[in-house]
DNA sequence: CCCCCCCC
């Protein structure tokens, strides 16, 4: 027997965050033009209700454990407001059973799919990009479940009165201030993770954690200037925020690595995969509207930086150009080289090595800057007999005769930082690891081709001089 | 609306 929870729609739809109910999934469609963006409808055995998959919960329908007639129990959500209806976003969830068969006989939840009739506009812009939400582009729903069209609640679902900004439950001392306009209550501050196109009004709270300098460029489209920031919120979720001409005047002075801020009236566009190693597949566009303004209090629920580390282990088996996070122990520091590039221009290379937990070494090379701020700070830790803890974030993997790791713009160095996976790593340093044998996962992992020894002597010469070659 | 992520 399967208990769902009584009247969780409403309750939900009410702005109930806390109650965590369990109900049944009755219908998944993946959302038109995206490749892993789920609607599903969900019931709590006597009402439907619309609800958007949060991302990095498309997995579990792509596996196959998240399916129609799936009984789970919303653990994170929130409502949001999609084309001027109501929807339950949800961030996080818990599959109780798999497939059941369907409870009771759910009809769509009065009220949640009323329109405010000011919107027109809006719509229209949504729709002529070809975004769905309403099933209207999608095959014919199964007849047990019935899909809800925008023309038929409009006309016939019982109407609560406007709907404005449902998402928001005003607190009670505005109710006597009669309705609330548009322009007027604030936005409901929403994780990053529930970020999406087809969302009408949002806030969020986020830090930053990374922030580029300002880039000019000169191409078949125009010239212009940009630079981007990373956001960091208190549930985890990142998105790089870009902004381009004016916009950079207006707000590049304002972002400060480390700070907290209010962010809101940005567009949502896809995420550039390539330059953008965030795990978010959107990407906020600031605009002259946008506001970027300094949280008032300092968010300590909000960490300075996330890492998800890897150890050197796992480094071996990790695809090449792939961009990871490692914690370890700086062992050696090769001088700084001026190399050629490709391109013609020059640029520095430093190499250096590092050892964790995993008695793995891994050779780590740093370009450019690094090479003469951080890399120089770690020549002269080294050579002065102390080994430094190196945070690495966002480091490119490569392959080069056994893996290897290189700087990119995007990474990030910390030397000695104060987290326990550094404490962690100095005390096994301090106490054996120090002389442990490690085996590096770099050049002399495999035994190679002729071709890759004859290189790695080459690059071995040019790297040490002559003078240790016997 | 930007952008190469460098070398053997």
């Amino acid at each position: 027997m399967v208990n769902l929870t009584p009247k969780a729609i409403e309750s939900v739809m009410s702005g109930d965050l806390n109650l965590k109910p369990v109900v049944q999934v009755l219908e998944i469609k993946l959302i038109a033009n995206s490749k892993d963006r789920y609607r599903i409808l969900v019931s709590d055995g006597v009402s439907t209700q619309q609800a958007l998959l949060a991302t990095q919960l498309g997995d579990r329908v792509r596996d196959g454990i998240l399916r129609r007639g799936s009984v789970v129990q919303l653990i994170e959500y929130i409502c949001s407001t999609v084309q001027n209806r109501k929807i339950i976003v949800v961030l996080n969830l818990e599959i109780i059973i798999t497939e059941w068969e369907i409870i009771g006989n759910p009809k769509p939840c009065p009220g949640a799919e009323s329109i405010s009739q000011k919107t027109t506009d809006n719509e229209n812009v949504m729709q002529s990009k070809g975004v769905s939400l309403n099933g209207s582009s999608s095959s014919v729903p199964p007849p047990r479940v019935r899909t809800n069209s925008r023309m038929n609640n409009s006309n016939n679902a019982p109407n609560f009165g406007p709907v404005v900004q449902p998402s928001y439950k005003p607190p009670p001392s505005y109710k006597s201030h009669g309705a609330i306009t548009k322009n007027e209550a604030p936005a409901r501050i929403i994780p990053i993770a529930a970020l999406n196109p087809y969302q009408g009004r949002w806030a969020i709270k986020a830090r930053v954690t990374a922030k580029s300098e300002i880039r000019r460029y000169n191409n078949a489209r125009g010239d212009g200037k940009v630079f981007s920031f990373d956001l960091l919120d208190s549930d985890g979720g990142e998105i790089r925020a870009t902004c381009f001409n004016a916009v950079v005047d207006r707000f590049f002075e304002v972002v400060e690595v480390g700070r907290v801020y209010l962010i809101s009236k940005g567009s949502l566009k896809p995420a550039q995969k390539n330059f953008n190693h965030l795990k978010n597949e959107w990407e906020i566009f600031l605009e002259a509207t946008s506001m970027v303004e300094p949280s008032p209090d300092e968010d300590t629920s909000i960490p300075q930086q996330q890492f998800d580390f890897r150890s050197i282990d796992e480094i071996q088996n990790v695809e090449n150009n792939s961009i990871v996070d490692v914690i370890g122990i700086v062992v050696s520091v090769n001088p700084s080289v001026t190399i050629l590039r490709k391109n013609g221009l020059e640029t520095q290379r430093r190499i250096l090595n590092m050892k964790d937990i995993s008695s793995r070494s891994v050779e780590l090379t740093l370009w450019g800057e690094f090479c003469n701020r951080e890399g120089l700070e770690l020549q002269q830790m080294v050579d002065s007999g102390f080994s430094p803890v190196l945070a690495l974030k966002a480091g490119r993997v490569n392959d080069f005769s056994g893996k290897s790791i290189g700087t990119i713009s995007s990474t990030q160095l910390f030397i000695n930082p104060e987290f326990p996976e550094a404490r962690r790593l100095r005390d096994w340093f301090d106490t054996g690891g120090k002389d442990a044998s490690t085996h590096s996962i770099s050049r002399d992992v495999a035994p190679g081709t002729k071709q890759n020894e004859i290189r790695k002597w080459v690059s071995q010469i040019k790297e040490d001089g002559l003078g240790r070659i016997r």
